[in-house]
DNA sequence: TTTCTATTGAATTTTTTTTTCATTCTATTA
DNA sequence: TAATAGAATGAAAAAAAAATTCAATAGAAA
């Protein structure tokens, strides 16, 4: 018999499994070389291209998000379900954003333009508490 | 007397105005390597480095705009004005999309987070026309 | 156990972007 | 006008980020 769409069998290997734990501990949106280094520390003899091609594969699977937001790399988060995303413009870090899904959205853009509209993304831009803190000491300053 | 904020002097360039001009000549959005295609055919000579600097340049100035949506590559638009973009989840193509800028939701984040709201930028995904039409002719082959 | 296939680490390659530097260009001054 | 100083360029190299190759390994299935 031949089988559905889905991929042959994707094993659950130790390598992914650490890699989705790691991904899930943290609630900043690491790049692909910052997974690398947190997975490292658990597993010193993990390759790069093992991280890059198993956060790929997560993402294309549903099983983690791919972020392709600003800045030049692409971040990772393990929160699935659909939501907005802050990045700080002075640092680049990206946090959640708890605002409800703007579904009307896709309506609104369906009619402006020819595209079949599967969904969107927002991305606020701003400066972190972090960074906020750090302009407000550097003023003081001068 | 010391000049005010602006850099120094910027030089509207041979090269700088055939990359505005033909930037302006497409709605596209054209990464860097595509503009540089565009170009050459004007300015043979022109270099890949010249054309990253001046897109960046013109970027940090104002004076066109730097998309950075999905996908591996940076993209470049030459209208300023705020206003969102599509993208097709297909073939990477990136159109405006003529819908009013919802200003409200930056309150909604500002109440939201903890960050200095600045902006926001939303990226619709979507199956673009041609896309869609080679999809469908695929469909009747089979 | 044996076989078959997915996956890995290590290294390499490719792709994209940035930087370097000697030279050229251009605006301004003398 | 010629000299000068700074900006910008082309060509090449380097850096950064991502993807790929391949022999070796590990797991599941037979």
């Amino acid at each position: 018999m031949d089988m559905d769409d889905q991929s042959p069998k994707m094993r659950l290997t130790a390598q992914r499994q650490i890699i989705l734990e790691e991904l899930g501990k943290v609630t900043s949106h690491p790049t692909a070389n910052e997974v690398y280094d947190m997975v490292r520390k658990r597993l010193p003899r993990i390759g790069l291209g093992t991280v890059y091609r198993n956060l790929e594969l997560m993402a294309e699977t549903g099983l983690i998000l791919k972020l392709e937001v600003g800045g030049t790399q692409k971040r990772f988060d393990a929160t699935t379900n659909l939501h907005y995303h802050v990045r700080c413009s002075e640092c680049g870090r990206v946090d959640d954003i708890e605002l409800p899904v703007q579904s009307k959205l896709d309506r609104l853009a369906a009619k402006a333009c020819d595209y079949q509209i599967l969904g969107h993304h927002i991305e606020f831009s701003g400066i972190c508490p972090d960074c906020a803190r750090a302009t407000a000491k550097q003023i003081s300053i001068n």
